[in-house]
DNA sequence: GTAATATCGGACCTGAGAGGTCGGACTTCC
DNA sequence: GGAAGTCCGACCTCTCAGGTCCGATATTAC
């Protein structure tokens, strides 16, 4: 139902949490869980693969932790649950590989591809910066303007 | 995985199909099924939740069938993705009842709900006409425009 | 060197819900 | 009035996200 799933969001909650610890050392998966009532198992598992793809730096041993890899502002909200759950496609018809019963008949692929597009426009512009440091809504940023549809 | 369900694609395809005949009559559960390869039990229970929710118009005995309610310009795939899978909730925390673990905790709660504003606005300017009488990607669209957020 | 504390990586379990099915109620046509 | 055809709601099944467990490896403190 077009939701995110538990391990983005756990994701997304660890990047807020190390992007305002900012350079000051690392936080440990344990930490990081505790804080927010995660499953410390499934916090290790969600930075570990945040790790594996490059936007967090992890250091292993007794004072290791994690950390990111780069500025907050250099990572958005979709590079975040695309590491996680993968591309993200609205629809299951996913480009080439046509796992879906009705590819041959199906009516709406075009347009939804379109749809997605957008959606990823949209996870696209929110950046961990904007997470973290949060512009109150009161900013209604102009408008939304993005060249790519 | 931010992915929506089959019974919303179905539900698309079949009012595109509608969308396509027009006034020329209704189309019988069984009809779209068939054409698009789709359970035809399952086609039913789609329209059905459409008729529910106000999209489609029943009618029942041997020459029944469904019909759009609305002119296809004043329907869009926000719609009807909301009748069948319920309101998009991008997170677990949806507004005020809180089944989310994390609700007292969470850090990330109001910027995603920002990203969910963004996502429905995508959904909500994709209207049934544009899926069926798909205006062909070559026409860019000049910018995507709103000025709710 | 040893113990403590981290990150890693796989295999495994489980409950909710999406996807699919079945039988009954209703309406129209002959 | 009966048969054909439809809508309609309750029921079932099976996948998979969410969560758990365990062992291996790496680093640091003492």
């Amino acid at each position: 139902m077009l939701r995110l799933s538990k391990k983005a969001d756990y994701a997304l909650m660890a990047m807020k949490h190390l992007a305002l610890r900012g350079d000051r050392g690392s936080s440990s998966a344990r930490e990081i869980a505790e804080q927010y009532d995660i499953p410390i198992e499934l916090m290790a598992k969600v930075l570990q693969r945040l790790v594996q793809r490059g936007l967090l730096a992890s250091h292993q041993g007794t004072r290791g932790g994690y950390q990111l890899s780069r500025q907050p502002r250099l990572m958005t909200v979709a590079d975040v649950i695309q590491a996680i759950d993968g591309p993200v496609t609205v629809t299951a018809c996913s480009s080439d590989d046509s796992q879906c019963d009705q590819y041959a008949k199906c009516n709406v692929r075009d347009p939804l591809w379109r749809v997605r597009e957008r959606i990823l426009a949209a996870l696209g512009e929110c950046t961990i910066a904007e997470l973290a440091f949060d512009p109150p809504q009161a900013a209604p940023r102009a408008a939304v303007l993005h060249t790519n549809l």
